[in-house]
DNA sequence: CTGTATCCATAGTGATACTG
DNA sequence: CAGTATCACTATGGATACAG
């Protein structure tokens, strides 16, 4: 039975979540492998689905486009389909997914800072 | 065989990571369920075994044990065992997990107002 | 080109019982 | 008190094939 669901990531206890502060409820946002790495080429500039998959060289169609569709739902980025053919569709940040720019600016410093503190740590 | 190591988490692929920034470094020593509220809750204070255990309620032995042990062993914790009896365990922050505090405030606020934002969302 | 459907492997998490 | 061992389940991520 188990009533699959694979459309999407993520879907866990938000009841948990709410006990907590809005960082839990963001890093439930940006959880998973491939979504802040979507997020930090689309604030570089807007792209296509294909130019996506070529500056994220190991994500496959489903993963994208499940990413995309959580990212989109969670009003962090927009989608825009083009009544073209061929189809042609654009992805791009919303305002806040704009907005996350000082967060994960604060994060990579803090990440290569600490990196460099443990760098003779083994892999 | 599958030499299973249930002993760690998050130790996914590195080699992907290192492609790109600090951040995604920084995302997977703080990923999971767990980390970022075990720091939230040492950043304000040292605490035992038994009392992290009172302000997570949800948490099971086994996850506080693994995670606090990735925690250390990536530098974020200090673990300290007083040889009394009964035992006593202390856990506090390293400079390097004191240092995180300006981006999970940044990460909280944009996650309480991205909230509020979308709060009429369905759940 | 932009996806969707299906099946599958693995990582992450949890329940429970047991130990120094 | 502060863990460890074992087993099980679910979510996440991936391969491949197919479709509008």
């Amino acid at each position: 039975m188990t009533t699959r669901k694979p459309t999407s990531t993520n879907q866990r206890n938000r009841q948990v979540l709410d006990e907590y502060c809005g960082m839990t409820y963001a890093l439930h946002l940006l959880g998973g492998r491939w979504k802040l790495l979507i997020l930090y080429k689309l604030e570089q500039q807007k792209r296509r689905f294909s130019e996506l998959k070529q500056v994220l060289p190991h994500i496959t169609d489903r993963m994208l486009t499940l990413q995309l569709r959580e990212l989109e739902h969670d009003g962090l980025v927009a989608r825009t389909v083009f009544a073209e053919v061929p189809p042609r569709v654009e992805y791009e940040l919303t305002a806040s997914g704009h907005a996350l720019s000082p967060t994960w600016k604060s994060l990579e410093a803090w990440g290569n800072t600490h990196r460099q503190a443990t760098e003779t740590m083994p892999g």
